[in-house]
RNA sequence: GCCCACAUAGCUCAGUCGGUAGAGCACUUCCUUGGUAAGGAAGAGGUCACCGGUUCAAGUCCGGUUGUGGGCUCCA
């Protein structure tokens, strides 16, 4: 190979000789874009600009325009934060340190935890790391090499054991600092200036609860402190639509230390949107031919054994038992931490045929799961939730067009919010029930759905539910957390564990597959999504209070009240605003309530019975008549 | 369940070295009666989450419990 032919970011491309030196290579492209190429990229891979020049044959070069720089310059942070933590404490054990969303982590041991203080200190020490424009140097090992190398550290000894047989070796040197590694790497350490280091944080060995725990270190990097300034403050307007933030600012919900943790009160702001979205979406659900019933919120455990979430989750479960009376047993009840057996059991009591299926039973089930101490999380994790929870009791060729109307119901709701959504389709885990066969039709059914309904969809191996494969449909919420909100699930576990059938047009008995769905998944998770995602301010179909209206003096205080009867008997929720305070306090006080429209009546709407009518983000938008404005309000439900 | 941090008025927060508790907003009363994002005055409001310990003395130091926050694991 005697020429190297190095294409710039601008397309154009420069030959220099294959023998080249790093400040050959940067004569050829000039000063400006040696100073700013941080990597190269050979046949679409990224590898360290020094490795590039020595081998490759046509490379590109990459800046930090690069969609890949980022991760290129949080990896590296992570090492130097590394190498931070051994200057620090030399007999640190290090785990791994990779570069994530928004920055990196490393998992480190140090016998002990560690404190503020030691970010601060980690972070000065990376401060010179960085003011030293250290490179890092790279050097493929041979295997035993590598396990010398790394005698003394058990996490990277473990990772070298399990790289398959061809696998290159490579390690990466910054300062004393030597790490199992396969790059590439910035130049030096000199590119890691606008980094911060946001956390300390458990997390087990390879995500392994058996396993010892580590300390991860979080820390953001960004190729410029503009950047970085960029960041916090996103991460601050995120946290002004945390949705346990707004629950209180909006006097939506809260939970109480009395009644136990994830225990949602609401208020009647929060159990009015709350009434709307079940309103609206059992309207929906009765078009779409399905039918609602009420199931109790305990059953006996028999009921559990025979589901055989008693063998499985009895530990997540509120378990009671009933005295029966002297010298009786008491009798085990547990309170339901999901629904279907209700829906199986209504299915169960009657003879059914071909002809009844599919049968789609709905119901706003509020279930109860006692979640471990570290994992309740405001709504999106609460340990009482109502799930809008459906069953359809289907035959095998159904299931594909059952799921296929249950996406666009899905599609419906998510659109309806505007929420972005992405699908995700969980097999068989090892820990389930049921036989092979009837895991891959389900799993394959669920699969030909997605691509006949044409929404893309990721899978995940072994992450189904122990009775049957499923699609997931994930959010995310303010910052970026993701949380699945709709499932859709095969079940026929259950169909046989409770023995129920149908006739079918020849008059034999055949088991039907029953398909569990939620589309909003549980009511609470998806009032918080669409908390943070409004920053509470809510379409005004689902708004608590859809109006205020705001007297201007005290003498239009009773015109108000009688707008207000009017308003309500056409179907709008407003409030009046009757305290003795300035107008102007008061539109203020209901823009801050995030309150859709503000009705002012002074002398000339009295005059001309009419209301002045403010919209939250449009301003003053004149004046209208009381059935107009009402009008205007209906005419926003989707 | 595990790791770290936090808990002071309804809310947001201050409280120095251990010496008996403070602000703004909200609330109540009075004044003000107003035209589209915050008038004025006065008043009331606290077992400093809970239990125990150290101390002459604990909001402050130590231990435990509960709750909350950030992660890890889990999520039928």
């Amino acid at each position: 190979m005697s020429e190297i032919s190095i294409t710039l970011p601008d397309g154009s491309v420069k030959p220099v000789s294959a023998g080249a030196s790093v400040a050959d290579v940067a004569a050829a492209i000039g000063p400006r874009l040696a100073a700013a190429a941080i990597a190269g990229r050979i046949d679409g891979r990224l590898v360290d600009l020094s490795t590039a020049v020595a081998d490759g044959a046509e490379v590109a070069i990459v800046t930090e325009r690069d969609p890949e720089a980022l991760e290129l310059l949080r990896h590296s942070a992570a090492h130097v934060m590394a190498e931070a933590v051994l200057e620090l404490f030399p007999g640190a054990r290090f785990g791994i340190g990779p570069a994530i969303e928004d920055g990196f982590y490393y998992d480190l041991e140090i016998g002990r935890t560690f404190a503020p203080e030691d970010l601060e200190a980690i972070e000065s020490k990376m401060r010179e790391i960085v003011s030293a424009e250290q490179s890092f140097g790279r050097q493929v090992l041979t295997r035993a090499d590598a396990e010398k190398a790394f005698a003394d550290q058990p996490y990277k000894l473990e990772l070298i054991r399990e790289l398959p047989e061809d696998a290159e070796i490579s390690t990466y040197a910054s300062g004393p600092f030597t790490d199992l590694c396969r790059g590439p790497h910035l130049p030096h350490s000199g590119w890691v200036k606008a980094f911060k280091l946001m956390k300390v944080a458990g997390a087990y060995w390879r995500g392994d609860s058996d396993r010892p725990m580590l300390q991860r270190i979080y820390g953001t990097a960004w190729f410029s402190e503009k950047d970085l300034e960029a960041y916090l403050t996103r991460l601050e307007e995120a946290e002004k639509r945390d949705h346990r933030r707004l629950g209180k600012e909006l006097d939506l919900f809260h939970f109480d230390e009395l009644a136990g943790s994830g225990l949602v009160l609401y208020h009647p702001k929060g159990a009015r949107v709350f009434h709307e979205l079940v309103e609206w979406l059992s309207a929906d659900l009765y078009e779409r031919g399905y039918v609602e019933i009420r199931t109790p919120h305990i059953y006996k455990a028999d009921v559990w054994k025979t589901s055989g979430h008693w063998d499985y989750y009895q530990d997540n479960m509120f378990p009671l038992q009933v005295d029966e009376g002297e010298g009786k047993e008491p009798t085990d009840y547990a309170v339901k931490p999901m629904n279907c057996p209700g829906a199986l059991l209504v299915y169960r009591d009657s003879v059914r045929s071909y002809r009844d299926l599919p049968m789609r039973l709905f119901e706003f089930g509020t279930v109860y799961r006692n979640e471990k101490s570290g994992v309740v999380h405001g709504l999106m994790r609460a340990r009482g939730f109502t799930q809008d929870d459906a069953h359809i009791f289907c035959t095998g060729e159904q299931i594909v067009p059952e799921v296929k109307a249950m996406l666009d119901i899905v599609k419906y709701i998510m659109d309806t919010f505007d929420f972005e959504y992405s699908a995700e389709v969980s097999t068989r885990p090892e820990k389930s029930v049921g036989r092979d066969e009837d895991w891959e039709l389900a799993t394959r059914a669920l699969m030909s759905a997605l691509d006949e309904w044409g929404l893309p969809y990721q899978i995940n191996e072994g992450d189904g539910a122990f009775y049957g494969p499923k699609i997931d449909i994930k959010v995310k919420d303010a910052i970026g957390r993701i949380w699945q909100l709709s499932t859709i699930q095969v079940d026929f576990n259950n169909p046989e564990r409770f023995g129920i059938t149908y006739r079918t047009a020849e008059n034999t008995e055949e088991q039907p597959f029953m398909l569990h769905r939620a589309i909003f998944g549980s009511m609470e998770r998806f009032l918080g999504i669409l908390i943070e995602h409004t920053a509470g301010a809510f379409p005004t179909w689902l708004a608590p209070v859809q109006a205020v209206i705001i007297p201007i003096a005290d003498r239009h205080l009773e015109h108000c009240e009688s707008v207000r009867t009017r308003l309500a008997k056409a179907g709008v929720r407003a409030d009046v605003y009757a305290d003795n305070e300035p107008m102007r306090v008061k539109i203020a006080k209901a823009q801050q309530q995030k309150v859709p429209y503000m009705l002012v009546v002074g002398d000339k709407e009295i005059e001309a019975d009419t209301v002045g009518v403010r919209e939250r983000t449009a301003g003053d938008i004149g004046a209208m008549g009381v059935d107009e404005f009402a009008a205007r309000v209906a005419s926003e439900r989707p």
